[in-house]
DNA sequence: GTTGTTTTTGAGCACTCGCTCAAGTTAAAA
DNA sequence: TTTTAACTTGAGCGAGTGCTCAAAAACAAC
């Protein structure tokens, strides 16, 4: 190999994945991803094809950091309720201004049959998410931790919803009284359900 | 008055409406706009302004017909929560393909204070609204539909959690089998909580 | 050095955007 | 019928869009 790529491509990945996060993705001008990931054009097309596979490429990430995020939680965590708790405190309260909802939420909100690329990649992702929590679900109650008279997937469903609706609230009205409130009740819920 | 207007000022806004619902608004160009109300440019920016004024009579008027829906089931239905209930399915069930999101909670999503106008207008929105719910819930109190140990705001709370969280989810998978079931279990959390 | 290959650069293309406004059309009033 | 004021039309403006590609720069191998 004679030259090689100037660029980190995952930090260009993930500076371009808060704007697309911040603004959505029709929202997102070219120019600006140009000026905040500092990469002229020709290179941002040489290395992602197009703003939708760059696009793509930061949704994967990100999909795959709360993954991470959600497993480091539950490791860390006496429990797997516990687990789950502190991963939703902790989104909730590290989330950057403009980064309340949940990116995979908002781009199932913003993409029809229109865009398809983009529409079944949300979908796949959010699709992988709520396996993982079933799985994570059906281990709780063969723990013990969980009443068994609903199937995991309900359970994962449960959260989802919660989660999704907790999320878009917070982006309205921040404060951390009302969220730290509202947490609790999500758990109340999951564990009276 | 020499000469009136030709359009119909309401059923224009109402189309426009769902065509902002479906893309959202920055997605939304303005030649989409004069195709689907069928007005040339000059008579749409005479009545309107706008795109940005467009938008705010449509989700105005969007905001205004959510209340009407619910206020009729309410009228209609012989308790509060059984008002709300069949408001909820109603809403899920005669959403048209694209709309199954909320509009205010879309649009909650969308702006950033990049554009502070529809920012606030939103949020206002949201808000008024649920200053509606909680009233309602206070009502569900006072006829002892409800349990008093939560105040009727948290009540507010519960239900737009929920609500946009299982629109966003039904977005996702459409499903009347799974909807019905996620109602159900929406109006169980609301009355154990 | 010089070469050969890859990456980076940025001017700029073809197109679409939100929007304007002069000209044309309409219809109540005179 | 003519006047007059309001409404409608649509060509098209300037700015911004996603994206391209020839030229310049970078660097390992010789």
């Amino acid at each position: 190999m004679v030259n090689k790529v100037k660029f980190d491509r995952e930090k260009v990945i993930k500076k371009a994945g808060i704007l697309f996060w911040q603004k959505g993705f029709s929202a997102t001008s070219t120019r600006d991803l140009q000026t905040t990931v500092d990469m002229r054009p020709g290179s941002i097309y040489a290395a992602f094809g197009s703003k939708e596979g760059l696009y793509s490429e930061a949704l994967k990430n990100y999909a795959e950091q709360l993954k991470t995020l959600l497993a480091t939680h539950l490791s860390s965590s006496a429990s797997i309720l516990e687990g789950l708790h502190s991963f939703v405190q902790a989104v909730l309260e590290d989330s950057e201004p403009g980064c309340e909802i949940c990116m995979l939420i908002k781009a199932n909100a913003e993409f029809d049959y229109s865009q398809p690329l983009l529409k079944n990649l949300t979908n796949d992702l959010l699709q992988q998410f709520e396996c993982y929590l079933t799985d994570i679900f059906d281990t709780a109650q063969k723990q013990n931790e969980l009443a068994t008279n609903h199937a995991p997937l309900e359970y994962a469903r449960l959260f989802q919803i919660q989660f999704t609706g907790l999320r878009s609230y917070m982006h309205r009205s921040q404060s951390n009284t009302i969220s730290n409130e509202l947490v609790n009740m999500m758990f109340k819920l999951i564990k009276d359900f």
